[in-house]
DNA sequence: TATGAATGAGCATTCATTCAT
DNA sequence: CATGAATGAATGCTCATTCAT
């Protein structure tokens, strides 16, 4: 690659991650090709050299993260169903409650009204994707016998919701009272055992594996009381 | 009550409401107070002698919806615990679930950057008051030795997340697609029979009760493969 | 019409009115919507409000100065041919040769290849409607057979090729230039009178009469060697 | 001349007619910098090195197309009257309506105010000159007794005028409505005869002439009625 | 000499807010 | 008290012009 085009690449990467950090703090419409272009540190017509408009500068810098969230799991099935679902879902949480995705998240939802092809796009590419490892993975967990369930989807979205959608609604409603990962690994590590509770084939078996490594997790202390039901 | 006093009244609040269409409809910026003077039927002027500014109107906007969700769900306690909870869930999805209320939550997600109040507000006046029903709700049944669990938030938590975290999501990013009630069914049918399987003191007999109850919501016939663990 | 809407259609005028002058002077693009907010005398926030942008105030100023151009001439048919002639030819030339509408049709033929509705629109309602009236008073002098020929129409664009085309060329080319009154007059008599030879019955009578007329016309001295075929 | 300049001199041709076009497409102020380079196939800080700036670059392109509109007519002045005056108005006709002088013309005019040397320029050099030929031309038809006039400038002027000024000022105001070379031919058939007729010493031999030519020249068939004072 | 990249200055348009009536 | 009219301050975008290489 020539010295010119790398510094075009290079400058086009500038751009998009000033982009995404003012429309993240400021919402699209307050957020002006003048900030934007100050944040990247060049000026509005170079902005508008790489960048034909407003519009697909915003939807080009949603295309950026993706890929970051995409490769979130590829996990050694054989291990015991306690430890990859931990895995799985830390691998998650630490994704979708890092700031900068969640301010990404609310930007999104925030003007899905008026660019709805964003929304689909980015659940599509993202949670969506996301969902489907989980599935691929629930039904395998279902051949091992380790799970037991009809519809692979459900037990994916359970597990999802159980885990993480009370910190993360929390987060997207309270920009400033974001769960640290204490308080997220309550949620989780709570969601993780009754996920194992309704689901698992040895619940008794997997939620004991899954308390020592909430041990193991916890070394530095959390407060939190436990998962919920030490059954 | 003066006869003037009260006109002022009505007024504000054909203004309150005129300013939630409009922002739930355009987003905080696009929602111009022209926009709403005449969605009001007033002109610009008048509404500034009822508001001193568009950031007063909309955070005085977004005390109006409240009330009408807070009550959502006062039950009979000594009913059986299936119908309880089908009753809450769907008390909640049809409240939670609504198109201007999703508009709402878009709305107050897509400023809380830059109006942490408001997010803060809308969350501890809705959902967590909501959520404060919902423990109080747990705890009861706990004490009734219908539910077993240590940490009652928790459960609440756990509840919410398994019958609705997965439309709701869907919702909030893909306005064009909003999950129908059929496809809100099947989260929250499915949700309930999970919650019953890892709560319940006796899950079979509540899993059986809820299994009735369903196929009397569905007489109107959804296609929904019904809950997930049919144990 | 009440004080409001007539103060209106006052600005309106003055809005027009400035638009004409900055548009004629600069050209359509380096006629700013400041330069003319401040030629009308006001801020361009409340030009706006008058006019939805700059081409549809382009397209409105367009419309005011026909009418005035319309009725240029409506004659008692009855009067000496020469008469007649010579009141019609210098009717239209005083309209025509105005500095104001020299710039306008200046403007209308610069921007005519990118805004050709403009362009026709002009012709038609200013020009042709003008023509139609000539062909009119050239069919009716055929009745009364003082004129002679075949085709109206060459007959009414003949005389105004020969009073008006060479001091008009000129004028659009050089606006520094503009031919003034007698040099106009060098053409417009001698235009006549060859029209008149060429055309007239009687064309000796007919442009003895018209010798008078430019005589009387002339009382206030132009160098002008009279017109071409004094025969 | 070296290799070298000989280079430039031809590049600095390519740049003067791609500006030629895009000016006279888009007029001047449309016509960007960019355009331009791209029109000449070379970048914009090459064409700076050629000219120092836009106007500096729009005048000097105007002074490029002269050339081809003066050598319009030079002719055997001993051929009949009739014959020379056709084989001029058509030398004439084709070049003043052809597309790009039209363009060009717009341009100059709609330009002229703001650039008043220009249109000063492209009048002495363009229609005056050829007017000078004319009036050669009829002073020597003059000498021979063939045409009859006290002002040669006024004859050529009428002249011009009968043939050319109606389809030429249709085709300045409607660039999509340029009239055909079937009606160019019906103006300026009529234009010489009602020329002849009002300036020759013999026009019914004239006339009569003409009429050959021009049922030669309507070989291809034109619907128009014949020139109008058909005596 | 030629070029990819950059920029200062401007322009059409909009909006929250304020007067004069 | 309500309103038509007005405005200062942006905002997205463009363009003639200039560097650094």
């Amino acid at each position: 690659m020539s010295r010119r085009a790398q510094n075009r690449l290079e400058k086009e990467r500038r751009i998009l991650e000033a982009a995404l950090r003012v429309f993240a703090d400021h919402g699209y419409r307050a957020a002006t090709m003048d900030l934007i272009a100050e944040a990247a540190n060049l000026t509005k017509p170079t902005l508008y050299q790489y960048f034909p408009g407003k519009d697909a500068l915003f939807t080009a810098m949603l295309n950026v993260p993706r890929e970051r969230m995409l490769d979130a799991f590829e996990g050694d099935t054989t291990r015991p169903l306690a430890d990859q679902l931990h895995d799985f879902a830390w691998a998650y949480a630490d994704t979708v409650m890092r700031p900068d995705f969640l301010s990404l998240a609310r930007l999104i939802i925030g003007e899905a009204q008026r660019f709805p092809e964003i929304g689909t796009a980015y659940q599509v590419s993202g949670p969506d994707r996301l969902l489907d490892g989980l599935i691929a993975f629930m039904e395998a967990q279902r051949g091992a016998e380790r799970l037991r369930f009809d519809d692979p989807e459900l037990a994916a979205q359970d597990f999802w919701g159980l885990i993480l959608s009370a910190p993360r609604n929390k987060a997207l409603y309270e920009p400033d009272a974001v769960p640290d990962r204490a308080a997220v690994a309550r949620y989780v590590h709570n969601g993780i055992a009754v996920f194992l509770r309704a689901y698992a084939t040895d619940p008794q078996h997997d939620i004991a594996r899954l308390a020592a490594l909430i041990k193991q997790h916890d070394a530095s202390a959390t407060a939190s009381a436990g998962p919920n039901p030490i059954a």
